[in-house]
Parts: C-alpha cells; structure tokens; sequence
DNA sequence: CTGAAAGCGCTTACAG
DNA sequence: CTGAAAGCGCTTACAG
C-alpha cells in the first residue's frame, strides 16, 4: 500500500500540513546583501544545514535600512511562516532583528556582541573582535610603529567589533591610533581609500575590513608604486578563495562563515523543535593565515 | 474599519491564501551554487525582480549531479508550491531542469542554447558563445598565433558555448585549435591550469572560463615569472567586481547576471499570471573589456 | 488503540 | 450585486 502511494507519486502537501499544525518546517533569512563573501557563505552554510534537516528555504533582502522598508521585510519573513534567521552585520541587519516581533522564532547571526542584542534572542556571531586584535598584533609584531585600518561600513553607530580589536591591539603596544578611513564593502571602495593612504608616506601597515577592501588596497598601492610588503604591509579579513592567489598573495583572518551558517540554522532548529539537537552557543574562531602581503617596514623608515 | 484591520496589524494567512486558491505568488531557484559570481548574481536578480512583485524566493541547491538528488530537490521545489528557475550552466541544473515535472511553471537559465533545451520550456541565457568569440578575436588581433583555452567544468557532455566560441574564432582566424585544459570554478583550478601552460614556451595568449580561473593563472604566471602582458596575455569572463582591481587589471567579457535573473522572473511571472507583464525573450549581450591583462606578443616570439 | 469529525483561514462557485 | 456554504488537504482533539 505504501509502496503504491509512492508508486503514485503520492506526496504530502506541504501547504495544508502547514495550514493545519501552524508549524512549516522553513526557515527565512534577512540579509541586506547575498553576493559579499561573508553573506554569501552564511547562507550557503544555513541552506546546507536546512537541506539536510529538510527545511526549505527562502531569502528577503533588506535593500533600504531604512524603517519602514526593514518592517516590511519583516513582515514578509513572518508571513513566510516557520523561523527567521537575520544577519545583523550592517544597519539594515540590525534594524530587521529588532524589528522581528516577539514570539517569533528567531536567530540573529551578529558581531561580536558587547552585551546580549537583540534581547534575549539566540544568536550566533563571529569573534571579529578577536579576529582584528589577532591580525593587528601581528602586524605590530613585525616592526611597524602602526597599523592603519580600512573599515567596512559599521552596524551601528556604536564601535564595531573590528574597530574595537584594532583599537585594543594598538593601545596595548602603545602604539599611536591613527584615524579609520571609512570604506565601503568592495574592491572599489578599497582603491580609493588605499590611494588616500598612499600619499601619506608614514603609513606602512594597512589593515582592511574584508579581503575585497584589501584587494582594491593592493592595487591603489601598485598604482602609486609602493611595493608590498617591501613598503607597505596588507592584512585583510575573511580569507576568501581568491585572497591565497592574489600577487602578492594576501594574508588575512579566516572566518568560518559557512559553519556560522550552518550554527545558525542549528540553533533555530532548536528553538522551533524541542526534539532537534540543542545547538551550544556557538562562536567561530577566527585563524591568522600570514602571507605575503605582511612583512617587516622598511629598514630606512 | 479598513484602517482598524490594519491597525489591529491584521495580516491576510499567505498558507491559508495558497491552499484555498492553489497558488503561491512564490519562486524557488535551484542553482548548484550560491557563492560563484555568475550564480549569486542571476540569484539577486530573480531576488530583486521577485520582491517587487511581491513573490516569496527560496532556494534549493543542488549538491550532487546524481539523478536521485536532483530529483528529490526538485521535488522540494515542487512541493514549495509557486514556480521554478533553474540555473542550468553545469550537469546538476541541466539534469535538474529536465527532472521538473511537466505542467509545472519553469524557466531555465542556459548557456546559448544549440537547439532549445528542456523541450518547449521558456529560458533565458547569456550569450556566452558570442562573448567566448569575442574575447578570442580580440586576443588574435593583438597578434597572438592562437589562444590557449582553460574551462570551466561544463554543463553537458557536448561541447559548451564559451568553448564553441573560442573554436570558432579560431578557425575564422586559420589560428590552430590547442586543446581546451580542463579546469575547475574557482581560482585553485585556475592555478594549476596556469603552471601547466606556463610550461609550454609557446604559450602567449590564455582566455579562462571565468574571472576567478584568470586571477588563478595571473598568480600561476607570477609564480613561473612570466610577465602579463608581456610574454602572456591573460583574458577572463564575467567581468567580476574584483578584476578591475587586479594586478594587472583583467581584459574580460562583461555579462549582465543580475538582469538576466530579473529576466528569468518576469518570464516566469508571465507564465504565472496571464495579467503580469509579457517578457521578451531575452538575451544578454556581452561586452568585450579590455584591460591591463592583455597586448601584443612578444616580439621575439 | 482506532476512526470519524471538526477546524486551520482563506477562495470560489453558487444560491438568493 | 451580495452573502452564506462548501471545500482546499491536512492535523488534532475527541468519541467510540
């Protein structure tokens, strides 16, 4: 008999399933963007995860930070029924998760948080804080008087996590704090500010929001012919996959988004099924991957 | 009492509103992929177009080109309710759009087709046949004997579009046709492919599948000191955020991924809803951009 | 433990 | 044109 329901090609109606339980085993990710290496890897990890605990999955985009923009998106997601997972690395981000109504299932993937955000609302986040202080110190510890810092743009208006590692690394070695240049998420914006750093002949340590920034760096550098890492050294952030091929290759932090993804789902899987694996709270450990982008400053400076 | 409805932040039941009608005013994307370029794009795309007709977007990945895990995700897809694109530039999409149901509402992105894929099934595609020749015309008429070809893992066992297009340049030029090397999507394939042609002393031009094999074989030629452009010219596909950026900057074939998938939607959309704005059947024209990357041979070549 | 009824929140075809 | 009834395909709480 079964075998002849499946035969038939029988299959359960995943909408009336919904419509009667009032639960529908998906999950909805916000993000303000799908293409950028970090965003794209969480998702990848949330759908890898979500697949195999068979959860569908749909994506809103918050393209506006702007309120009412982020509470329709919002509504969009809770409309969708299931849970919500929101990556919260941007304004926009940061609005949707505390824009998500009370009750509603959901997990925020954040910077490392300075107290709990969102609440008491599960959330998962990368130690970007760790992850700055790591690449700067090692920066530091080559020789440089000082790191120079690239950001990305913040999620608030608070000190990112980035920032505040940066900032960390440098007072604890005494070294002078230079101001941030603020950037914005691609190579673009990486070239322009690089060209700015360049003319200024003190910098010889560089130290980029994301590998894009940094790739755009590298290229402003060659531009106004400054040899790195012979004048100026580069540090980025994330280890994306082309980060090992760039001329000279880049070193950077590697995160692992993909496993934050996959967190993520785990956690949300938790709250809305007591019988799925309970999730710990879980924190990726950014890694320092140096090479040759980063070296000593030059003898004669 | 509109107003007090919407005050009372009354929502119409989208599962309820789908079980009683029978459709979904949703889409699910099945894509091998979510992280390469092409891939991300074509998905923002169908995103975006998607958003603004108020239509849900999930997504369903491919893992595997095995015939029964493309059909169970296309059955998930299915079973989402709503329509379907599939992304079909590899073995699992292509398997996958022949797999989706007949009857079901579906729209392909393909590689130029040779004859129209998946039967009478609308699609849209690249013209990745018209960029490959392109791109290889321009490489001969800087006077290279003929063009080395590094590819992306094609999506059937006939030859692809963008090798077709190499190939025809070729011949149209009396140039002879060195066979194709094999590669992978990312910027490790491209390495490897790279140290193989650097080898080969009367390598002078190489055109890759995509922007992140170019950045592979940039870093392969760096490593073997052969110079670009001067002993080898180097010319990529996609027109990637990152290669402008690049040192040199990449001579590429610029494809507009993000229309394409805002194209797929509204394809889709007309087949869902006879009211919905009737879509052309569109194709993306590449355009030839050319950078650093690539010049004349050597002269004592 | 098994089986028939009620109900999830809508739409749609039908009676008034 | 308006309004009450039936039904979409399931689950769940309840009677047997």
């Amino acid at each position: 008999m079964l075998a002849a329901i499946e035969e038939l090609g029988f299959r359960r109606n995943t909408t009336a399933l919904a419509l009667a339980s009032g639960r529908s085993r998906a999950v909805t990710v916000l993000t303000a963007n799908t293409t950028h290496y970090g965003y794209a890897s969480i998702l990848q990890g949330i759908e890898e995860a979500a697949r195999a605990a068979s959860y569908a999955v749909g994506i809103g985009v918050l393209e506006s930070a702007e309120d009412a923009a982020v509470a329709a998106e919002v509504q969009r997601a809770a409309d969708a029924g299931g849970g919500i997972v929101v990556i919260a690395y941007d304004p926009a981000g940061v609005r949707a998760l505390g824009a998500v109504p009370a009750g509603l299932p959901v997990v925020g993937v954040v910077e490392t948080p300075a107290s709990p955000p969102g609440g008491d609302r599960p959330w998962v986040w990368t130690d970007d804080r760790e992850a700055a202080y790591q690449a700067t110190s090692h920066l530091l510890s080559l020789g440089h008087e000082t790191v120079h810092y690239v950001a990305i743009p913040s999620s608030t208006r608070r000190t990112s996590a980035r920032t505040s590692g940066w900032r960390q690394a440098l007072k604890e070695a005494g070294a002078p704090e230079p101001r941030p240049v603020q950037s914005s998420w691609g190579p673009a914006g990486g070239h322009t500010a690089g060209l700015k750093l360049a003319r200024d002949e003190s910098v010889t340590a560089i130290l980029c929001g994301n590998d894009d920034l940094a790739l755009g760096v590298l290229r402003a550098l060659h531009e106004t012919g400054r040899s790195v890492p012979g004048e100026v050294s580069v540090a980025g952030f994330d280890d994306a996959p082309h980060s090992a091929f760039l001329t000279p290759s880049l070193t950077t932090v590697r995160l692992d988004f993909t496993g934050l993804g996959r967190s993520a789902f785990a956690l949300l899987h938790g709250v809305l099924e007591e019988s799925a694996p309970v999730a710990p709270h879980p924190v990726s450990v950014p890694e320092l991957v140096v090479r040759e982008s980063s070296g000593p400053p030059p003898s004669d400076a």
